[in-house]
DNA sequence: AAGTGTGAAGTCTTTCACAGCT
DNA sequence: AGCTGTGAAAGACTTCACACTT
């Protein structure tokens, strides 16, 4: 597969595909069709086909996609069977929030470290048998614990350090949650969610009357 | 100025615009080019002056753009000036986190009021004069303190009845952590922020090397 | 000389429309 | 008859390139 071919957007909407698709084979639904699909979605039916498209025919003429069939292909292709570890620096609210949520491990994101350079939050326990620990201590426990992504939910200003910290220790993936900007090298993937800026958005869209509802982008 | 012809992007980037001007402005620089704006923000410089195009015309051709003047500009085009209030609608890890985060009131989202079914949770105290309440009483809160904003942080099963909810109460836009697509009357205005459909898509581009970070779209 | 503002070109993504299977 | 898979068309967004201003 030649995934420099495949829109970003296309690989959001397989992810949202997924879990619909997980709820269709829990009811015992056995097929559905690009129609219904994205109508349970609020998109066009022609772009749930295309985006399978990139990737293979799931589908059976004149019928739909047998659910099962497709969330399997779906599983396969977003690589859903593989565990990622991850660990959180910056332990606020948004940290915390971050990792008491279930959903994150039940789609395979393993938290496996927590860390804070608050001397008083140091040592604290948390779920799944994790403790915070020093910020001074990422590089060996990230190495250690085969961690793969970091999640920065620092203050704006400690993100970029925090970010170099994590290079420095070879995670390969980064979600960042501060609102700036970071400079990563190449080999690097990112991710960001700026909670304000979708805030501002929201907020401009109610005051002009702009375009409506977000598409899965 | 012809809000329908605005690309929903640009909205976003001009929110980290203003957020990186304000910065310049503590500063004290006076004055900034498309070229150096652009490059902290890791974007292209002629996306910065097409951005700003669409609202007139702010820099001074062999010179830049002059901070104050243009952080006043953008304030004004995204009604930064604006207060909205808000409610969190579910108070599980992520609505604590959001109550708790000053970020959002500094951005003018003040939240009025906490919403929660759970009769254990009822009646806790928060910051800022909050109480968790009851959302059997949302419909009259909401009206009474003129909330125009609901931010949905419920399980993804109660989302769209919460919504309903919402909706009966005449709020004008909805903020949705749950992992749903919510089916919404077009007047209502909708952002969503699905936290595992962004850790999904930075685990695929980490596996197969996709086309890398993330612009501003 | 430096840097904006903007039509036009280019690229990316969505939607159409229909041939082709079941 | 119904629905997929997909080239082609449309649309959205970004980037180029250069005339124009200071």
């Amino acid at each position: 597969m030649d995934s420099r071919r495949i829109p970003r957007p296309t690989i959001k909407r397989l992810a949202v595909y997924h879990r619909c698709l997980e709820n269709l084979v829990i009811s015992g639904v056995p097929s559905i069709s690009s129609k219904d699909l994205a109508e349970r979605l609020g998109i066009k039916a022609s772009q749930v086909r295309k985006d399978l498209s990139y990737f293979g025919e799931f589908g059976k003429r004149g019928v739909g996609y047998g659910t099962e069939l497709l969330l399997d292909s779906i599983s396969e292709i977003l690589g859903i069977r593989k565990r990622w570890n991850t660990c959180i620096v910056g332990m606020g609210n948004l940290g915390m929030a971050l990792a008491n949520y279930p959903g994150l491990a039940g789609s395979g994101f393993i938290t496996r470290a927590l860390f804070d350079n608050n001397p008083n939050k140091i040592g604290i326990p948390m779920p799944n048998d994790l403790i915070i620990e020093s910020t001074s201590l990422l590089k060996n426990i990230v190495r250690e614990r085969n961690i793969e992504i970091g999640v920065i939910t620092v203050p704006a200003n400690a993100a970029q350090s925090t970010a170099e910290l994590l290079i420095d220790a070879s995670i390969k993936g980064i979600v960042n949650f501060a609102p700036v900007r970071l400079s990563l090298p190449p080999e690097v993937r990112n991710e960001e969610i700026d909670i304000s800026v979708s805030f501002r958005s929201l907020a401009f869209s109610m005051t002009f009357g702009s375009s409506g509802r977000g598409r899965i982008r």
